[in-house]
DNA sequence: CTGCTGTTTAGAATAGTTATAAAATTGATT
DNA sequence: AATCAATTTTATAACTATTCTAAACAGCAG
């Protein structure tokens, strides 16, 4: 999981502007951690994304990481995707669409947005409002 | 009227037969763990379904009920719902539905069975195979 | 009864995450 | 620049759900 070590001026930019639209305060960590978490769409669990920015020399702590993600989640500029119990997985893809699932290796790939809203809408228990449509299809490897 | 403290000779025969189909061997912990998870569809944690074996005076271990709990997903008894980070669900009902699950009380409600397969189906990685469809609607309570 | 296989158990260990409290940074105000 | 309050970061401790371990147990075949 490798990232560009410096960030060029515009995507540094970019990249405050969107802090910033999101009500997120700047910091240093805070830059960090979004160049390396939205430089591609991914699906990263908190230790690698830990990894990743230390790789940099950026020197993050883990609390602020996880403190970071926590932060991100609630502003709306990344997903939570539970696929396990064993780790959250942060999707820096924000855009409708889903999840295939590969038990066997693992990995997770994004599946296209197809749901038909109304289809669900007219189902929601009484009282309530959609709040956010999570479909994993888990998938297996064919034998050989 | 009366709440069942012991299972009528009826249900236990079917409990017996129920893991024999899916080739579990009977043990005294596993009929009772069967029992209470059987009793009604529910959605149950490793943690809950301890305490509510144990409160009808069967002693079984912790231990035993995480144990039986990942022999009987492995056996397609039981399903999982992974929900949030901080602990899994057991679904006692293994036919095909979803779930809404409201992120201000915590209920986790079923929700009927409308996806055609096919729309799906087309669209699996290559040398893939489908494992299972993991739907969960996440809704949260309307503003009064 | 003896040995074999599978099961249960208490308790230790693990891992991901959150809480705590002190230190550092930031921004605003003078 | 100096000060102050508010926010943020950090190391570390604490927590929690789950898995692991190794010993005890149960049941059956010979």
């Amino acid at each position: 999981m490798e990232t560009n070590i410096s960030q060029s001026r515009q995507q540094q930019q970019c990249i405050d502007k969107l802090l910033n639209a999101h009500g997120v305060n700047l910091t240093r960590q805070r830059r960090v951690i979004a160049d390396t978490l939205f430089a591609r769409d991914q699906h990263v669990t908190a230790d690698k994304l830990f990894e990743a920015v230390n790789n940099n020399g950026a020197k993050v702590s883990k609390a602020t990481v996880y403190n970071t993600l926590g932060l991100f989640v609630r502003k709306g500029l990344v997903r939570e995707i539970f696929i396990d119990a064993t780790r959250t997985f942060y999707d820096s893809n924000t855009s409708r669409h889903h999840h295939f699932y590969n038990v066997d290796t693992g990995d997770l790939i994004d599946m296209k947005e197809r749901l038909a809203p109304h289809f669900i809408d007219q189902d929601l228990p009484d009282g309530t409002a959609m709040d956010m449509v999570d479909l994993v299809i888990r998938v297996k490897n064919k034998a050989p």
